[in-house]
DNA sequence: TACTTTTGTTAACACTGTTAATTAAATTGA
DNA sequence: TCAATTTAATTAACAGTGTTAACAAAAGTA
């Protein structure tokens, strides 16, 4: 008897017009106003059957977050294997992992946990021009003192920052408490570079 | 008539206390679950009486956002102002930078729009790990091949997500829009300094 | 057909931000 | 000091949110 196989089969289809639904919403207005009420408007059914195939909101929010990993992962594949030496394998995967971003940028901020509400604030945040400065003036100064004078300074204040802010925020991602002592190598490893290109090139 | 001065000063006083009671629950529960009933269930008011001092809840976030960025810069000048080269002051800054971040983990939060709930979700996504095996398997081969052959792999695979991170997660902070094909320099930039230092020292 | 299991719905709980209408308090003017 | 006015604070509600218990309807099984 089929009946067990296209039940497991129409709840298959069910679950994925939850998970259709619940895409249409993130595409229409962000990941902030995706809610159950709207997904379970969209299929055309009662509130609790999405219980039924999700545990909660946060599982639904999972299954996009493994898919959006999955096709980061496909992404930096493909560029890799389109090089053979590894340092034009690292470079592509980097133009990937970028083009990734902004090309499925609602995946990406689930992904990463990148809230919208900071775009909006941090733009009316006059402070931030204050730390900006303090990081620029300082750029300026190692640019002036080394042998590439002509280095655009704002673009290597974005780099220094960018930087910093991947690391600390990765570290935040990953682990929870305060990360060890230790683990400023990282940062080391990393500002050093930067500053070698900077200062030393 | 000193009234006037007198109800400013209560209305400054009020205002402080508001942000004092969000700043308690912030510390206690995380940024997710501060409330404006909370705020005023804890200075024991009823709930309107806030909308008097904020606009919104918004505009409560965005004061600890301001606050966030002048500690930050001031952090930043502070590292700075003890030493005298640039070269020496970028790495004290970035050292500070990353202190402050973990010392004022809930500052930094709210400043860059970090989602807590990333945190819970990655680490059960298998499908990161498959990315960032992409990820260290080139880096393997790039230090392979380089002169430094004994360079720490996965600390250098840290590195390089970092970069990438922090380049694509500024960038939408910044502006909303993609960026565009010249904003793609600051990824060569940041990435050919990465791949150089990796593979040709 | 009668029984059992699965599926779906209604209604509610406990929250959230925000605001209109109303009452209480404080200040001002006569 | 007393009435009028302005200011401050409250109650109650609106429109949302995620989640779940209790119940009804449909489907499958004997």
């Amino acid at each position: 008897m089929g009946i067990a196989e296209r039940k497991i089969r129409q709840k298959e289809e069910f679950r994925a017009s939850i998970l259709s639904a619940a895409w249409v919403q993130v595409l229409t207005d962000g990941w902030q106003s995706l809610s159950i009420r709207k997904i379970a408007d969209a299929i055309e059914y009662s509130i609790p059957v999405i219980y039924n195939h999700f545990e909660n909101k946060e599982a639904i929010l999972l299954e996009f977050t493994k898919e959006g990993f999955q096709k980061l992962a496909d992404a930096l594949e493909q560029a890799k294997n389109k090089h053979t030496g590894p340092a034009g394998q690292l470079e592509a995967m980097a133009y990937a992992y970028w083009d990734f971003a902004f090309d499925n940028k609602e995946f990406y901020q689930l992904m990463f946990g990148l809230g919208i509400p900071a775009c909006d604030r941090v733009n009316q945040v006059i402070e931030m021009k204050v730390m900006s400065m303090v990081m620029i003036s300082t750029i300026k100064e190692a640019i002036a003192q080394s042998k590439n004078k002509d280095a655009d300074y704002f673009l290597k204040y974005h780099t220094y920052f960018s930087i910093l802010h991947g690391l600390v925020s990765i570290q935040m991602i990953e682990k929870a408490g305060k990360p060890s002592a230790e683990k400023k190598i990282i940062l080391q490893d990393a500002i050093s570079g930067f500053i070698t290109a900077l200062v030393a090139i």
